[in-house]
DNA sequence: ATATACATTTAGGCTAACCTAATTATACTT
DNA sequence: AAGTATAATTAGGTTAGCCTAAATGTATAT
């Protein structure tokens, strides 16, 4: 009933919903699943004749509560692949987006119960995103970028904000990876440049591009 | 480059002419992969011109070498997420082919080596099919039907040839296992009715119908 | 309030993989 | 060798998901 190509736009209409609060527009729909304008318009009337999307004419669509969950459970599917992808087959960080985008289209529930209990049920996947219930609950989070946080502060890293592949393995390369615990030594008031001390160890010093998309919770 | 849709075909067509040897008639495709025969007569044209198969107009196909390549990958693809499914997730051995059917498309050659390498290079998958190397290559066999065997042979249970799930459900509820040893104790000579000693305990019979369809190995 | 820019939709087409119905080829029987 | 049954192919059509080009809507600046 619901083929790739649905669930690949009920997740890019979740996630941009999401980045922006507001009904998502046809070019960032264009955009991100890199199909032409045209297509997008096509595609959204059949889904929205489906109910799952509203749909207002040259103004945006919204996902229905039908929708939401397909999305949802897109996305709960992509996670969990991607912590077996690192945690079982010992891919790094930043080399199972793609694997994850092909297998989170596999249909079976049954196959998603039995590794969600193979994973130990995780709540989060290897970049920090939080994963789903198969009734689609997130559990709340309180994470923050660092560069909210000040002088003196001492908290842990647990995600990412930017996803790429270039600022992941910018981490990897400054020996940062989640879990890790993080006491802000300084902040240059000028250009918000962090230094901060990682684990009781080692000083670092990461720029406001970096601190911005660094994920911390208070410990 | 490659679609499901052909891996699909090659992969059908690679078993139709394992089981016959001959030429695979668009009949015979039309009936496993459930579509009517001008389809497959249209497909056909297209995967001799890509010099997939050799096509004799009216009497069949064959595949080519490179045909052949990508139709045992997926066989290699299905039969390791086969033993991902039985091994590590704890599915039994007649709930795992159709989401084998799924995953066996997924395409990156880094998580075949990683899975590959996760499940320590199973040289069989749970039903005790021959899982090909990278390269294609198949480890030589030596097993035959029990059906084969006379009074008094000493064997082991290595695979079926019949792989549907009523079979494979009947091996369950009696307890027979991939490697259980199974010694002749008698043959009855009018119908093929075996009685069998299994691992040195209980005594079990088994009809024509299910020696046929176990396959065996001289210990 | 109108011009300009940009976003969106409509119209018309394409390709992959299927279909049915009609036609042609092959094989089997007598 | 001809007739009949079966298999295979051809012709023409459908649907999903995409496209470009043209037309329409919306927003912003003057």
């Amino acid at each position: 009933m619901t083929s790739s190509a649905e669930e690949n736009y009920l997740k890019a209409i979740y996630k941009l919903h999401e980045k922006s609060g507001n009904m998502v527009t046809t070019s960032a729909l264009a955009e991100t699943l890199k199909v032409s304008a045209a297509s997008v318009t096509d595609f959204i009337k059949k889904i929205a004749s489906k109910k799952l999307v509203s749909y207002e004419k040259s103004k945006g669509v919204k996902l229905t509560d039908k929708g939401r969950l397909i999305a949802v459970n897109i996305i709960r599917k992509h996670r969990l692949w991607e912590v077996w992808l690192v945690n079982k087959l010992e891919f790094k960080w930043d080399e199972v987006h793609e694997i994850a985008e092909q297998l989170e289209h596999i249909i079976s529930d049954d196959l998603v119960d039995h590794l969600d209990k193979h994973l130990g049920y995780p709540t989060a996947d290897p970049h920090g995103d939080l994963i789903p219930d198969s009734k689609g609950r997130f559990a709340k989070s309180n994470s923050k970028p660092l560069l909210e946080c000040v002088k003196g502060e001492k908290v842990k890293f647990i995600g990412v904000a930017d996803h790429s592949n270039n600022f992941l393995q910018y981490l990897t390369k400054n020996n940062l990876s989640l879990g890790d615990e993080i006491m802000v030594e300084a902040v240059e008031e000028f250009d918000n440049t962090f230094t901060v001390r990682v684990n009781r160890k080692e000083n670092k010093i990461f720029s406001k591009e970096v601190v911005k998309n660094l994920l911390v919770a208070v410990v």
